[in-house]
DNA sequence: GAGTGGTCTAGACCACCGG
DNA sequence: CGGTGGTCTAGACCACTCT
């Protein structure tokens, strides 16, 4: 890292030296949960415009390393909290650890990828179960969850009639008499649609992490969750490694 | 899509409106590969500053719907490619399909977090092998794969001689005598650092998909590679679903 | 109401790519 | 060289949270 070093790049941008001069500061100045001064004074500090400032801790936040809310201030980040993600051979969509909280269960038209999977045309309303999943008390991701028709029977009264999560709990009950043959997933980046990030505490666009799980029963998709989970707070995590299974790590 | 529907959010930001007036432009009036009008008559297509139309092109940049170069302009991307990043149960971290390309091997610093799973005291060099994973041509990831010392003998004069390329194929070779018991893996977003983001043609600070994986053998973990994939093109595919495996999709 | 981060503007200049 | 996206500025106002 000596300056002397020759024939460097020409011409670091600012923000990039900027996030590693702050990346270091929050290594070795700051310990976790501790407030930074504002973006005005940050900026003011290191003679930068506050835009400039602000790209360097885009990044930091898109890394992890910061936590910002409006009206409140920025944070230091704890560490990104690990979420098992693992297949699990067998196991539907209802069989996941205790974390999973059912919110409601309601008919909804999936995305035209996911009503492709079920073999469904495009536009076509579906049964679908929705959950959040809590992290150390904090919500962290959301999921829909479109079953294929006839996957389920039709609910009694009772259930149809019960408040929101009661009617989830009693499909997702149903769900586990199903013998499932196995589930393929796929991760990718994307950003929150305003639901999402209502649901997650975040700015509708954050970055989220989707993971999509085919469920396959009987020789054929019956069942696709979309799981979207917070990009900054949450390390997905495949194997037996450190995940939170019960309580936090 | 009616404005005429009642209580609607207050004010929703002008970048996000756009964004999806952009994207459903890219789905009904742009086909893959197509440039966009520049980023400056844009902005003045649809009465805004710049840096606000920028922000939503960054959106869909991240969304992987766009693909921007500096001196050429702002194309419509393709779909995601899957890659398959499967377990597979006991194979080593050499036993990957064909499209990794070795590219060195040599000494170097593993970063705190890969120096504790490996058990090794921070600051101290271990033995590094680099591949670069090609999709239809185009790098898509990068992978520093650190080895615990001790792992493969030293190599002989002949490959310590040898070019970069050759070096990595010959301790790859190695490798795949070991006996490893299994693996974990984990997901997270990062940002690109300044080697990577050369190595995969994407300026630094892209958003990048990091898996960190830990083999393990006879008991320890005696490997872990850090891959760097790209976020913007790369889908991560998890089981038997279409992915890249010799062709692409 | 005071203070924070989020949005937006209207410019300027720079780095890069292609012809 | 001209045109593109990338960086940067110095402001302004807004939405939100807390007191």
């Amino acid at each position: 890292m000596s300056t002397s070093s020759p024939a460097r790049q020409q011409s670091e941008p600012k923000y990039w030296h900027l996030k590693t001069v702050l990346a270091q500061a929050l290594d070795t100045e700051f310990s976790v949960g501790q407030t930074l001064p504002n973006e005005r004074e940050l900026a003011a500090r290191f003679g930068v415009a506050r835009a400039t400032l602000r790209q360097a801790l885009d990044q930091l936040e898109l890394e992890g390393r910061l936590q910002r809310r409006r009206g409140v201030g920025t944070t230091v980040a704890p560490p990104r909290v690990g979420v098992d993600v693992s297949p699990g051979r067998h196991a539907g969509p209802a069989a996941e650890g205790g974390a999973w909280e059912a919110v409601d269960c309601a008919g909804s038209v999936p995305a035209a990828a996911v009503a492709r999977d079920l073999g469904l045309p495009a536009g076509r309303p579906v049964r679908t179960v929705h959950r959040v999943l809590l992290a150390e008390g904090q919500p962290v991701a959301t999921e829909q969850l479109y079953l294929s028709p006839g996957l389920v029977p039709a609910p009694g009264a009772a259930q149809e009639r019960g408040p929101g999560p009661e009617r989830a709990r009693a499909v997702l009950d149903r769900l586990r008499t199903v013998p499932w043959d196995g589930q393929d997933r796929a991760v990718e980046l994307g950003s929150a649609g305003a639901e999402d990030a209502r649901l997650l505490d975040r700015l509708p666009g954050s970055p989220v992490l989707i993971v999509t799980t085919r469920y396959t029963a009987a020789g054929r998709t019956a069942a696709v969750a979309v799981a979207t989970y917070r990009a900054d707070t949450c390390r997905l995590t495949f194997g037996d490694r450190e995940a939170l299974t019960l309580t936090a790590g």
